[in-house]
DNA sequence: CAACTATTCAATAAATTTATTGAATAGTTG
DNA sequence: CAACTATTCAATAAATTTATTGAATAGTTG
């Protein structure tokens, strides 16, 4: 009986450690990153993250042997995609672990973030009332292709680099909530920061469109 | 500009590995699986996983340098401890995408227990009203001093090992529930077969306590 | 402060992970 | 079905991780 516990745990413990090891490479923390937006290609996913095709393609293999990513095809092209939420919501809970624990991670949001002086982010919850009275122009500024596979409900689309060709669109008087992929990710720090100079009342979401979505706020797809 | 953010990324993408780096490894997921109980000596942890003393140490080591664990003198021994609940958080998160997505792991976990023949766990949520009405006795079967760290409001302990000699102090006619450490701890399996065997309306609760607690449920301490 | 004891350290060998290169493969398109 | 192209594979070298052993250390106790 005890022997069967003891190999019980073991194989367990060896098995969530592989999960975890798949986990454990920068390259793929930043694959499963990009990926919690959408499937994307090798040839895509490589070029995101600066790697060789080759080399992106073991991470993938790796990725997919522990079951974290799965494929499919569409024409030429295979897509990588994750497979299933909580792949993102165990990703984004060492995220969270790293940005309390970790000084290194700490640091660097800090320093990245004083580059930029956007004053206080907006938070899910008032986010969702400002929504909801609808007094507020949310903003998304990822590529344009995420935001059809899925926004926050209500967001406008303008990409970060065609935020100053089509400034005009957007309203003076009102205020506007930017937000982009996650609390890494830092297109809407650059976006809040050239509306502000140019006279917006731009604030920044303090998470990203994924946080949003797992907690189970109002979204929209637009395939 | 650009190369600050892939600076920023490539900062927090290699901090963020190397957290998942240290949770990937048996041993080490089993320490944090322990520690999540509470602090303990770097030698009950060699007797409780089973490795050296000084392999142990040096597991122990990597949890530190990552942050993960912390430790604190008392008398001649050094406690170990994991630096926060967002530690067991993820360690948790990791553990839920290994039930969901790890075929390695569903096997193991449905050979285990289909040695017992204990019927449907309760959710917690139904053990939060049980509780609530009062018509129901709360059975921790974990270690004493467990017990005494921290334990579901109104439970009363009897360890496992002591189950047999103490099952008397139990009503046969109100039901019971069961519960131990985590969904990967199986005492309270032998503990509801036991409590079976002999006539008592036995039940088991389908988490563990520091999952109960995460969720901000009751609890009471007596230390 | 001497004796004691829990814990860590340093060195080492074996195992695993990673990136790179160039070739191979598998699937699609017309 | 031939040509094409995205992706994977196999081999290799360098780097990292792991367990073990025996010695060293740091802190406590009386």
């Amino acid at each position: 009986m005890k022997t069967t516990a003891r190999k019980f745990k073991d194989t367990v413990y060896v098995e969530l450690a592989k999960t975890a090891k798949a986990l454990g490479n920068p390259h793929r923390m930043e694959i499963i990153d990009l990926l919690a937006q959408g499937p994307f290609t090798v040839e895509t996913i490589a070029r995101y993250t600066g790697m060789t095709i080759a080399n992106t393609s073991q991470h993938l293999q790796v990725l997919k042997n522990a079951q974290l990513v799965a494929i499919s095809r569409k024409g030429n092209y295979i897509y990588y995609q994750l497979t299933g939420e909580n792949v993102y919501a165990a990703w984004a809970s060492l995220r969270e672990l790293g940005m309390t624990h970790n000084t290194e991670v700490k640091k660097a949001i800090d320093d990245y973030r004083k580059g930029y002086h956007n004053g206080d982010a907006v938070s899910a919850e008032e986010l969702l009332e400002k929504v909801h009275a609808g007094d507020v122009i949310v903003l998304d500024v990822r590529p344009e292709d995420e935001y059809h596979r899925g926004h926050i409900h209500r967001a406008i689309s303008i990409p970060l680099d065609q935020l100053q060709a089509r400034i005009r669109e957007l309203s003076k008087k009102q205020e506007i909530v930017a937000y982009c992929r996650g609390s890494l990710c830092m297109l809407v720090e650059e976006a809040v920061t050239l509306l502000k100079q140019q006279g917006y009342k731009a604030r920044k979401f303090d998470d990203g469109y994924k946080d949003w979505a797992l907690k189970g706020y109002p979204t929209t797809m637009t395939m």
